[in-house]
DNA sequence: AATAGAGCCAACCGCCACTAA
DNA sequence: GTTAGTGGCGGTTGGCTCTAT
């Protein structure tokens, strides 16, 4: 592998001197080949660090102005579809970084959702919160709610949505088929009224195509029986 | 005025995918 | 098929700024 670090790199904020260097090298060797680039420059920069300063900074036709309000409106729309998928996001919003989006998302976005959210539990609570207690993975009696925010991160149990059948399968592996927790579960799902395929509160719809088989073995065999789709509600506005 | 805590954002880190040799 | 090099991505961190006490 690559030895990345020659341990004579300068780290930490860039000083405008080197903006300049970078700007000049980039617009005559182009945006490629950043580590030869970077050894080109003369500047005690890795490739990787000139890369990023030019993506995130330099780069012409970039945005530093605040986000607007119809660009959070579909950063907010894109996150939900997509998840922490950043720079796809990006790609939609001429002139804004991943870097960019992501930093807006946490120090903005997700507060605001998580406002919503609470609020949104507060008002709901008997047929939201209360109901969707169930015990967790690793501490078994504490609430775990729906939790199935906007962003689509969270899912319940305590596990993220994003979760990946194969971290799916560990965690099958982890409760076991039989495990307490499992028998746990199907004891609340018989014993709850209130699940059906389609949640509704005043965020919107959740809708889970089915609930079963949470020991499946196989991802596929997870995936045809919804369970994956349980992992990943479809969130539907309404 | 001093200080602690919170918020924000630029930059870094580690991993992964892709490509060329 | 294997290995090394490179770029890209998402998560995390460090430090600066702002605000509250």
């Amino acid at each position: 592998m690559a030895n990345r670090d020659s341990g004579n790199l300068r780290r930490g904020p860039w000083l405008e001197e080197e903006d300049e260097i970078l700007t000049a090298i980039v617009g005559a060797l182009g945006e490629k080949h950043w580590d030869a680039l970077a050894k080109q420059s003369g500047l005690k920069r890795s490739g990787k660090s000139c890369r990023l300063r030019w993506m995130n900074y330099l780069r012409p036709n970039l945005k530093h102005g605040e986000i607007t309000q119809e660009e959070e409106d579909i950063i907010l729309d894109l996150h939900k579809q997509w998840g922490s998928k950043w720079s796809k996001i990006a790609k939609r919003l001429p002139g804004r970084t991943d870097n960019e989006i992501k930093n807006y998302w946490r120090s903005h976005l997700k507060k605001k959702i998580e406002a919503q959210q609470t609020e949104c539990v507060e008002g709901t609570k008997s047929s939201t919160k209360q109901d969707f207690a169930i015990p967790t993975r690793d501490r078994s009696l504490d609430y775990i709610g729906i939790e199935s925010s906007v962003s689509g991160n969270e899912g319940i149990f305590g596990i993220p949505s994003s979760e990946t059948p194969d971290q799916m399968s560990n965690m099958n592996a982890l409760m076991g088929n039989d495990s307490p927790y499992e028998s746990r579960i199907s004891e609340w799902i018989s014993s709850t009224s209130c699940w059906s395929n389609e949640v509704k509160d005043c965020m919107g719809t959740y809708t889970y195509p089915c609930f079963c088989q949470l020991g499946s073995s196989s991802h596929e065999e997870s995936k045809s029986h919804g369970v994956w789709d349980l992992w990943n509600p479809i969130w539907e506005m309404s």
